[in-house]
DNA sequence: CATTGAACTTAACAGCGTTAGAGTCCTATC
DNA sequence: GATAGGACTCTAACGCTGTTAAGTTCAATG
């Protein structure tokens, strides 16, 4: 007589008694995989494959790959937590666009997916300090939204860009200038693309400067 | 006896004689479906349907989709020429940022391109008549690094933005701020993406303001 | 008239996102 | 303690994609 029970003739010891997916596994390992593979290497199989499950069982848990990018990019602003207000507004609002700025730079493919609307809930956290920064300082009104938006479209617009250039071949990009002096003196002369010449942050931090000077400026004269 | 010349006999009056394709002819077919159709509908089957050739023929003139889409990318600024330099070269920064805007906004599809390095002549010309137009005025050195970038880096944003919400459902993306105004008490309130309430040209008009006020301003001080 | 090379076609491949439907397991209920 | 049902996963397959390999056609050249 033989034991039907015993642990060997049984499957599986203790097959998976919660779920073994879900949202939020899916999504961290999407986060992984793009950063270790980039984005066009990002594959429901691939994805799948990683959490040792069957390409459509993901779709339990999302509806579409593009759920997944989605997703994964709202997760990228989860990682960096939105910095505690100070008393300084000013202080506040630059502390936020560069943490934002560096979420982005820190996942090298999230810029790429800026073509969708973002409306995760750390997207939002991050807008909503952003504005009550401002309102902090006493902006309001028409002057309210546009400078949320500047700040919002020219943060999006540095990340894209820097993440381009940080994948792209500097020299090969500088050469194209080069090659045709005659059509670009200005950017043969003035060194645009020049790699090194002057760091992202650099560039990044002096414009900055310049969009929150004038912030205040028109705010004085008011 | 037959003639064996007869028009009608031969298979075809003139077959081509000259290549009925050509690089321009692909690129001018793909601009014209991406702003039909969309981008994610743009196949290479789709455009070599609309050109009445096999999609294997797209290959001869073209390596890869990707070259279509930079290249479709890239024509859409050949179509708004550059404006004539006049002798005020704040209005001509201003002209040329207002028409690199309306470029990317007349296709909406190509904001959703930014994300690769956009070094065809049409942008390249853009951009060397914007840092000309900086050096007339008398901005050098890291100053003229920094403005330049600042401004292509905030239309980049901008055009990525507005394409998103004219493509998106604004009531839907509002909804998911009013329907939580515990987490987004500001948003609520300055009513953040409210349609309707301010044009984006108005928007961009008011930005734009700020940040060359903001130019005038440091130049001054200098 | 043979050769060449540009321009295009036919045929096919591997991989993709996604769906349909069946199976398996846990939990709640009678 | 059997059973119903839903949560979760799998097997199988579909239609579509970008792309390659190997011809075919045809004007131009020697």
């Amino acid at each position: 007589m033989t034991r039907t029970d015993s642990v060997w003739l049984r499957s599986d010891p203790s097959p998976r008694t919660r779920p073994a997916l879900s949202r939020q596994r899916i999504v961290e390992a999407a986060v992984h995989l793009l950063d270790r593979d980039g984005i066009e290497r990002l594959t429901m199989r691939s994805l799948a494959g990683h959490l040792s499950v069957t390409p459509t069982a993901l779709y339990w848990h999302v509806k579409t790959k593009e759920d997944v990018l989605d997703l994964a990019f709202d997760h990228v602003f989860a990682d960096v937590p939105v910095p505690p207000s100070t008393g300084d507004w000013r202080a506040d609002v630059r502390a936020l666009v560069r943490s934002w700025r560096a979420a982005m730079l820190r996942h090298p493919w999230a810029p790429s997916l800026v073509g969708r609307p973002a409306l995760g809930p750390n997207v939002l956290a991050r807008t909503e300090f952003l504005q009550a920064a401002f309102v902090r300082g006493g902006v309001a009104g028409l002057d309210l939204t546009v400078k949320t938006r500047l700040l919002a479209n020219f943060v999006i617009g540095s990340a894209v860009t820097e993440a381009i250039w940080r994948r792209a071949d500097p020299s090969a990009a500088r050469g194209r200038i080069t090659a045709d002096p005659a059509s670009y003196p200005t950017l043969t002369a003035s060194g645009h693309l020049d790699a090194g010449r002057w760091s992202d942050d650099e560039l990044f931090e002096r414009a900055l400067d310049a969009i929150l000077t004038s912030s205040d400026q028109s705010k004085e004269v008011r």
